[in-house]
DNA sequence: ACGAGCGCCTGTCGGC
DNA sequence: TGCCGACAGGCGCTCG
């Protein structure tokens, strides 16, 4: 499920807590429980219980598609994958049929990785650059400026939503967003990035502030049989829209495979040549 | 340098 | 009802 914005509300969840949830920022570990091997990147199960023990989160944030988080001696990192959610719930409650992984703490809650794919993964490393050293710039940093993306773009010769689904060229869009952020650029997902104009560059980048910008006001989106609590789901504008009118033509969305992913296009407004 | 194919996994949905 | 294939918000690997 996750891409920025579901990765970014999430993060926020785990910092301030809400009503049901304290803040995590503060609580000491008492221990880890691994439930599903594979889910534990690094170190080994016995070296990450032997390090974690006793350790306090003291900062919570997002990078990529990543959770970040803090801790006093080192630092944990969390992929979500496919279908991966993070809950903060009592000790006392029973484990879930997916829970792979958790993180109890001394106030009696605890922090649990529930993934039924099994795709999602978990580090314990002193240094975050050896997992997160290659990924490409964050989308929403102003540090991005449009002059820099468009020589991105131009330093690549690949079809446009490949190259955005790619996390070394830009960190955080996934499946969902890029073909959202196409539309509302008007540009065709195979596209050749090397013959995007400077103008059309300047759209692209600005769309996809936009649709990631308008996925974390809503908090993401809630799909299949996963409830997250945000509500972009409503607001697609080609995302599992197949034969639904474009909003902005009323020509019926398509949906044809681009780099192995689904992928929904207006074929109207998403001519190849802009 | 790039794209295709596949593995990793479980669950849901539509068609027959 | 049951079975079967397609498909799913990701990513890393091999192979041409």
């Amino acid at each position: 499920m996750p891409e920025l914005p579901e990765v970014e509300t999430i993060a926020r969840y785990l910092r301030e807590g809400k009503e049901s949830q304290p803040s995590l920022i503060g609580l000491k570990i008492q221990e880890a429980v691994l439930l599903w091997e594979k889910t534990l990147a690094f170190p080994s199960p016995p070296k990450l219980l032997d390090h974690i023990r006793h350790q306090i989160i003291t900062r919570i944030s997002r990078r990529g598609k990543f959770i970040h988080m803090q801790l006093t001696h080192d630092i944990l990192l969390v992929h979500l994958r496919m279908s991966g959610d993070l809950w903060v719930e009592p000790q006392t409650t029973p484990t879930a049929p997916h829970h792979r992984w958790m993180l109890h703490f001394d106030n009696g809650w605890r922090l649990a990785l529930n993934d039924p794919r099994k795709f999602a993964r978990v580090w314990l490393v002193s240094d975050a650059q050896c997992v997160l050293g290659k990924l490409g710039p964050e989308p929403l940093d102003e540090a991005l400026t449009e002059s820099a993306f468009y020589q991105r773009l131009h330093a690549y010769r690949r079809q446009l939503k490949p190259l955005l689904l790619d996390q070394h060229f830009l960190a955080g869009l996934g499946n969902i967003y890029t073909d959202e952020a196409l539309h509302l650029a008007k540009l065709h997902p195979m596209m050749d990035s090397h013959s995007v104009s400077e103008a059309q560059s300047k759209v692209l980048l600005s769309s996809i502030r936009q649709v990631l910008q308008e996925g974390v006001i809503r908090q993401g989106a809630s799909i299949d049989w996963v409830y997250r609590g945000g509500d972009f789901q409503n607001y697609f504008r080609v995302y599992q829209r197949t034969g639904e009118p474009c909003p902005v033509c009323g020509t019926p969305i398509e949906r044809t495979t681009v780099g192995q992913r689904g992928t929904h296009f207006c074929p109207i407004c998403q001519k190849k040549n802009g």
